[in-house]
DNA sequence: GCAAAAGTGTTGTGATTACACCCATGT
DNA sequence: ACATGGGTGTAATCACAACACTTTTGC
């Protein structure tokens, strides 16, 4: 047994807000094993593909991303129970996407084996191990939202800070006091106003902001 | 390449405090690739091994670890750069293990191809991307330490308030004020007294404290 | 009694929250 | 003018840290 083969995938959870609840891109499958079951999207690594850029092939697959457009991309863990999947010994290397919802939502809309379903009530049982897979993405999600620029993922390049606290409270389940998160966010130096405002409120329109350019160009391509 | 064959690693950062400082255990190569240089503890992942399973193997192999005894053992991270192994396409899951200093310094005796290297200093070039994974230990276990009882496993099962912010102060790097430390560790309910006192001490003798019932359940074994 | 470190009480400061209020816009 | 949500000011609370102090032990 000095080194026996396996199979090295990519599984990917690809995130986003819909319908105001943080909701993750499934796949329903069409072939053995879990056939019919929903699944998350993912694929073998290539040979001589680092694993990041495997994830980032799948998310432009199936998310129908253009290649340079930005995304949150981040390695979450590593799952390789020997009887996670009944055809041979895999080991797949999970990890989460964010986009903003319309990036996602046309996926859905142009296949019919795609669904965006809620994380916390996914409504039916999942494919291999990912269900845990998905929680544990949750978890992680939950907790870098308050020291990392994370979230901005999730929305447009410009957002109003409404969106941003609406983003929050679909990640973490609770609702926010206005005044304290507002002032919590402007405090972190993350975003920059634009000086431009929302139009077609029937009512104030708030004002647009947009990510700082420093925390922008830490995010994965 | 539907799916084409891999080599799985676990690689180990078994980590405690010597001599003050936050140390990692290596282990001298005596074979190609990277002959005679230090690189961490690691094998092949069985092909109907778990990955926590293999990791727990190396832990007890190499630190001589009974294997009922506890220590803090955490999946880290999966490195899968094709180039990182010159033999093969390996992908490593690496991760971290955290013993009493009593355990490994009896490891590093035994053997001489073992050492105790402080993490911020490791002294000389490692073997394969071996540095890359002791920093992403040492950050990971920086960020854990103050909403995690994770620094207990460094310290044997009775210890003084004293030891403990040591251990902090090891990790982090920083000095820490003793009465904020010591009120912050007590609010935590992590620890609770014994009534016992630490002896041979040429001055009033500190209190001894063990880890609460409730957090040693939650380590790993 | 002295030295050394253990352990505690008190105060101050910064971050965060809660609440109340004012402001701007469309109808 | 009014309804609606955007945006701001003020006060209270909490966590945490700094500092000074008292206590206990060995010599």
């Amino acid at each position: 047994m000095s080194h026996p083969p396996f199979a090295v995938t990519v599984d990917l959870v690809l995130m986003t807000i819909a319908d105001g609840r943080l909701s993750v891109l499934l796949q329903r499958r069409s072939e053995e094993p879990f056939a019919d079951r929903l699944a998350l999207p993912g694929g073998f690594v290539g040979i001589e593909e680092t694993l990041g850029d495997a994830a980032r092939r799948i998310v432009i697959g199936k998310a129908g991303l253009a290649a340079g457009a930005s995304a949150w991309l981040e390695q979450l863990y590593t799952f390789g129970d020997p009887q996670r999947d009944p055809r041979m010994r895999t080991v797949s290397v999970a990890h989460f996407a964010l986009l903003p919802h319309a990036v996602l939502a046309r996926a859905v809309l142009s296949r019919s084996d795609l669904a965006l379903v809620p994380v916390t009530d996914l409504g039916e049982p999942l494919a291999f191990d990912h269900a845990t897979i998905i929680a544990a993405a949750h978890e992680r999600l939950k907790g870098k939202l308050d020291y990392s620029p994370v979230a901005f993922a999730l929305l447009p390049d410009l957002f109003t800070l409404r969106d941003l606290q609406s983003v929050h409270e679909a990640i973490t389940g609770k609702t926010l006091n206005k005044p304290a998160f507002r002032r919590r966010m402007l405090d972190t130096g993350w975003i920059e106003r634009t000086g431009q405002r929302e139009s077609d409120t029937p009512f104030r329109p708030a004002e647009l902001y947009k990510i700082s350019v420093q925390v922008a160009d830490g995010r994965a391509g």
